[in-house]
DNA sequence: CGGCTGCTTGACCGTCATCAATAAATGTGG
DNA sequence: CCACATTTATTGATGACGGTCAAGCAGCCG
């Protein structure tokens, strides 16, 4: 993990009880004795927006939770080519216990507040939280679920149906805080660039932009500036995306 | 699970102590009170070439190690475009205790013989197998890791980088067995016909086809028949990936 | 107001999918 | 073991989808 340029204000600690994601993150099932270990030991650290958090290769030092913001997972090749394996929102885990390597690159798409733990004590601790450690094999099998479904939208969709997944995708995420049922109509505020998006949908700006503009004259979508995203008819957009998601 | 066709022998027991995969499957770490638990509890099972062994949306009940052959994990869209998302190999982990529904199709493209616990025991035998349940965690996290490589793979490489992926990950995992390490030279026999590589590489059979017959036309590889792969310089395949694997 | 960055739109082209016709491999019954 | 049928693989012709290159446009900040 890279130290420099760390905002100051960032190890300010936080009390677990008034934690926005203590329900949802890798402490959830945690009971007062585990989350008296994990206080004790956590600290929080904050990225600018487009910073690089991690490197693949680099020694894994600390694994965390996101708290707010939002952070990417990439991959990338010899010659540039480069394919987003993750979306990080707040209460996914970053970093796998018991590997001393990063495996992906990790990049603050917004300003992103982690929740830290350095490794090593963790993993000690990790075998006195039964509840922790039962959690986080489950949040590591929602995310291989997910990563699978993500499989099918590489691999078969269709450009249109990409972008109309990854619209509803990102509508799901940002209600799961209340409810976990969409509404009829929704507003989404996006947290990507058109440039992120392509990288996320394995597809170029370019055509990113142009079935923005198609779903936006198919009546499917509104725009409002370039991040916020009406829709006005969400069962008419799924309609779009094949099936899966 | 289909229980109908499965052959009588299927059921029979084999002592986990000559087991093949032994030490890469779940209970590889497992010490010889765990390893007692699983064998009293454990059965036989094995499928057919062609046949389902799950099918998403069904019930969870049995959840099983790979023994011998090959399966597919897979994902479908309604109007049939399909991408397989997991292959499953010998050691390989089949299910996932804490969810009780099937989460993609499963299956055998090879006779297929299989480990079977029954999920809600295992599940509670999980809590005195610490070992069984770290080997689980671990596992789970290659298996993420994998999925995301498979990412890369199917949002950014062309044609001829994947099939170059696909036969270096076979003969990586066909020598595993052994050492870790490659040959100059190696002869890979492939479990999939072109049709089930097309469907896990997120191309059509017919790219497929003329990608090995390009590769066959550069002298990268040599075909005995359509399932024998030579290839005579690893190191000239493996700069066809671009990176990566 | 200019300059920057990010987004959109257009023209063109390449890779891979589709459709279609062999060819090779595998299986079956006489 | 060979004729025949069936499945699987290869090869060819063609076209569509999305990538590439390039120009214009919009929002943002000094």
């Amino acid at each position: 993990m890279l130290d420099e340029d760390v905002k100051t204000q960032a190890r300010s600690h936080t009390k677990c009880a008034s934690c926005p994601v203590r329900h949802r993150a890798v402490c959830a099932r945690a009971n007062s004795d585990e989350l008296t270990l994990l206080d004790s030991v956590k600290f929080y650290k904050t990225y600018q927006a487009g910073q690089t958090i991690a490197l693949r290769g680099d020694p894994l030092e600390v694994l965390s939770s996101v708290v707010s913001g939002t952070a990417t997972l990439s991959q990338s090749m010899e010659d540039g080519r480069t394919q987003i394996v993750g979306l990080l929102l707040p209460s996914d885990f970053i970093g796998r216990p018991g590997r001393d390597t990063v495996a992906h690159d990790v990049t603050a798409v917004t300003e992103v507040t982690l929740c830290c733990f350095r490794r090593k004590p963790f993993e000690n601790l990790l075998v006195n939280m039964p509840h922790v450690q039962v959690r986080l094999l489950e949040m590591t099998l929602d995310d291989l679920d997910a990563a699978r479904d993500w499989m099918l939208l590489l691999g078969r969709k269709t450009a249109r149906e990409k972008i109309a997944s990854f619209l509803l995708l990102i509508a799901h995420r940002s209600v799961a805080n209340a409810e976990k049922t969409l509404a009829n109509e929704v507003r989404i505020e996006l947290p990507l660039s058109r440039e992120t998006m392509a990288t996320y949908l394995g597809l170029t700006i370019e055509t990113v932009s142009r079935q923005f503009t198609a779903l936006r004259k198919d009546g499917l979508i509104s725009l409002d500036g370039t991040r916020s995203v009406f829709v006005p008819d969400v069962a008419a957009l799924a309609a779009e995306v094949g099936d899966g998601e």
